[in-house]
DNA sequence: AATATCCGTATTTTT
DNA sequence: TACGGATATT
């Protein structure tokens, strides 16, 4: 095969023999298995630039990853080898972004308008409701299913290609009796969806995968590329390998990366078969293991593969590290969660005294909510940081007040979109919201000349609604017609001189969220169009403040708080692994069965495995439940069950229940507290 | 009588 | 933040 030898040797060079071997691997399918911090991002990088420097056209090369981060940093490490220009070509992005991307082009082979809009997963749930109470599932006496259940119902259905019924017995066996109501709500939930040309997230991998069994588009789409590549392969679903099947279908020559020991998104229907099935799913493929850890030193990599060993299905590997270090991690057992963020904090700068900066530091936990109190005393304390994961941006109601309205002017026929805006108005409930959406819908008017677009309508039509709300009508009648014809950022703006009123009427706390808005108009401003806004903002949100903010923070340091999932294929210097106890993680929700555990256990390791020199794992002794300020009820939590005896031997231990550290507490109150904490930890084991 | 609004309580992880 | 139930408003 004819390549460039200069280049080659350049791209080469770092690597030890398994990456290189996955990384110059030639025609058909390749399976790399890569542990955690083997060294993952840098081959598929190589790969990425091996390819091109043998002469793949960059734009025939695609590159799905998990977010668009990871994409943007893979291609950012491939451009310094074979320069940015080339780089930037290659298709790279998730999933959905590429479908989307796909079926703005061809969705009409598969009769969908360009302009259609894109559900997110709540938008999705909301439309669900409004099915449930529309087939009055919402009023009968027993209880029938929530949207949030709904909807991950019906998403889990369709990413794992299964009947509904079971699906419902082996994952909502609780469900298993509203089976008729959930039928009918799915069937008019799919055909709202297709009147009004708004797309769920599965709804584009399913498009996606229907282009591909189109006729003439299927080879279009498929031969437009040489070589795909899939990154986290572990934390796909079974549509997802549909679509992949589907692209090689003749052209062999796919890349899949990931590692069993880290699929911690089942969840989401992701299942590890995809990586077990794959070589029988493409015949001939080779394999690649790496197994050498750049990344943690030993005593970290002991502990993590300790949690592992006890797993209840068993992984053939062992990560062996390639870093010495003598420090082992740390197990530091607190009286309560407020002692809990006042250590954190003190541990956090002691390391920054230290050298080490904040971002090179993380706080990692189980749910959003659980770093509450340490942001709490970050303020305070002045220590700048940056949450990932948890409640984003885009689910904030006055964001998605504005988003609405946007979704008005880009497809009025997005009902969901009225239905929010409407309500916004002085006595608008449900009930005269749908009165006025029926009223725009109308009856198509064949021969009439009533416009058909309901936006049209609602511009040049009276509608029917409570007298408190026909000046504010009027007012939004006007807001929309100037709207229409400017460009996203000032469309943003003019429709804030509607809205920001309203909002300021509705939201206790309007100062602090108004920053949102504007961030929202900035933003919308460097877009050419509403709807490369939209779809952007719904397959790719904002994961943190700060990426909003934009350049003004960026040159600070600050500390990185962030979810387990969210942290999934970072790194720092120093992770902290807070509430370690049963019940957080394992989260309590997650307990039903042996294999949720085992999933729980692999969230804790992907955690433990993201820390390269310090890692210290918290574990508050004391939980209060609900009103923290009155009421002393609490109770005693366990170390989370994944700390097992002999894993915790591996730790250095410590115990922090000094009283300077617990204002609240007074001597008379917290003396007997900490016996019996003591006493209770005792028991623990 | 119908519907909007208010209030207290309980919350997993995300494309 | 979202739900259910109680209360307020038209």
């Amino acid at each position: 095969m004819f390549y460039s030898e200069p280049v080659s040797r350049l791209v080469l060079a770092d690597l030890n023999p398994a990456q290189h071997r996955a990384s110059t691997y030639g025609e058909g399918p390749l399976l790399v298995i890569a542990g955690a911090g083997t060294g993952k991002t840098k081959t598929l990088a190589a790969r990425v630039a091996y390819l091109i420097d043998r002469g793949v056209p960059p734009e025939r090369i695609l590159l799905l990853t998990f977010s668009r981060r990871a994409a943007q940093e893979m291609l950012t490490r491939a451009g310094q080898l074979v320069g940015r220009g080339q780089a930037s070509k290659v298709w790279g992005g998730t999933f959905h972004a590429v479908a989307n991307r796909l079926l703005r082009v061809h969705g009409h082979a598969v009769g969908l308008p360009p302009n259609f809009t894109v559900l997110d997963q709540s938008d999705a749930a909301d439309l669900m409701n409004l099915l449930r109470t529309e087939l009055g599932l919402a009023e009968t006496s027993r209880r029938f299913p929530k949207k949030d259940t709904l909807a991950a119902i019906y998403s889990r259905t369709v990413n794992t290609n299964v009947k509904l019924s079971q699906v419902l017995e082996v994952a909502f066996p609780w469900c298993a009796d509203d089976i008729e109501g959930m039928r009918g709500i799915f069937q008019g939930y799919v055909k709202r969806k297709r009147e009004q040309a708004v797309l769920d997230y599965d709804d584009l991998l399913l498009f996606w995968k229907a282009l591909l069994h189109a006729p003439t588009i299927s080879d279009l789409i498929a031969g437009s590329f040489d070589h795909v590549l899939v990154d986290e392969y572990q934390d796909t679903n079974a549509l997802q390998a549909d679509v992949l099947v589907a692209m090689r279908r003749s052209i062999g020559n796919i890349t899949v990366v990931g590692d069993d020991a880290q699929a911690i998104y089942s969840f989401r229907a992701a299942t590890v078969r995809n990586i077990l099935a794959f070589p029988q799913q493409f015949p001939g493929a080779e394999i690649v293991k790496l197994e050498q850890n750049y990344r943690s030193i030993a005593p970290v990599l002991a502990v993590a593969n300790a949690v592992m060993s006890e797993a209840h299905q068993q992984y053939d590997k062992e990560l062996r590290s390639r870093r010495t270090g003598e420090q082992r991690p740390r197990l530091v057992t607190c009286l309560d969660e407020t002692q809990q963020a006042q250590v954190v904090c003190d541990r956090v700068i002691q390391h920054l005294e230290q050298g080490i900066a904040l971002n090179r530091q993380a706080v990692l936990f189980r749910t959003g909510h659980h770093s509450d109190l340490l942001e709490v005393e970050l303020t305070r304390r002045n220590i700048p940081f940056v949450k990932y994961g948890g409640l984003k941006f885009i689910e904030a109601a006055h964001v998605k007040d504005m988003l609405a309205f946007l979704r008005i002017l880009e497809n009025p026929a997005d009902d969901l979109a009225w239905f929010r805006v409407l309500q916004l108005l002085d006595g608008m409930g449900p009930r005269h919201a749908q009165t006025v959406l029926d009223q725009l819908r109308g009856q198509q008017g064949l021969g009439e000349d009533r416009p058909n677009s309901p936006l049209e309508r609602f511009l040049v039509e009276r509608v029917d609604a409570p007298p408190a709300a026909a000046e504010q009508l009027d007012e939004l009648r006007h807001a929309l017609r100037d709207a229409r014809a400017l460009g996203p950022g000032q469309r943003v703006e003019r429709l804030r001189h509607f809205y920001d009123p309203i909002f300021e009427r509705v939201y206790d706390n309007a100062g602090v969220r108004v920053r949102d808005l504007e961030q929202l108009e900035q933003l919308a401003g460097t877009y050419a169009t509403t709807r490369e806004f939209l779809t952007d903002l719904t397959l790719d949100p904002p994961s943190s403040t700060s990426d909003l903010a934009g350049s003004p923070l960026l040159e600070e340091d600050y500390l990185i708080l962030s979810t387990i999932h969210s942290a999934k294929g970072c790194e720092w210097d120093v992770v902290h692994v807070i509430h370690a106890a049963d019940g957080n993680i394992p989260s309590d929700m997650a307990t039903g069965n042996a294999e949720e555990i085992d999933e729980e256990r692999r969230l804790f390791y992907v955690a433990l495995t993201r820390a390269k020199d310090w890692l210290h794992v918290y574990f508050p002794l004391r939980y209060y439940h609900r009103r923290r300020g009155r009421s002393d009820a609490h109770s005693y939590a366990q170390l989370t069950r994944f700390i097992s005896p002999r894993v915790k031997g591996l730790f250095d231990l410590e115990a922090v229940y000094d009283e300077q550290h617990s204002p609240e507490s007074t001597a008379s109150v917290s003396a007997p507290v900490t016996v019996d904490a003591l006493l209770n930890e005792l028991w623990a084991d």
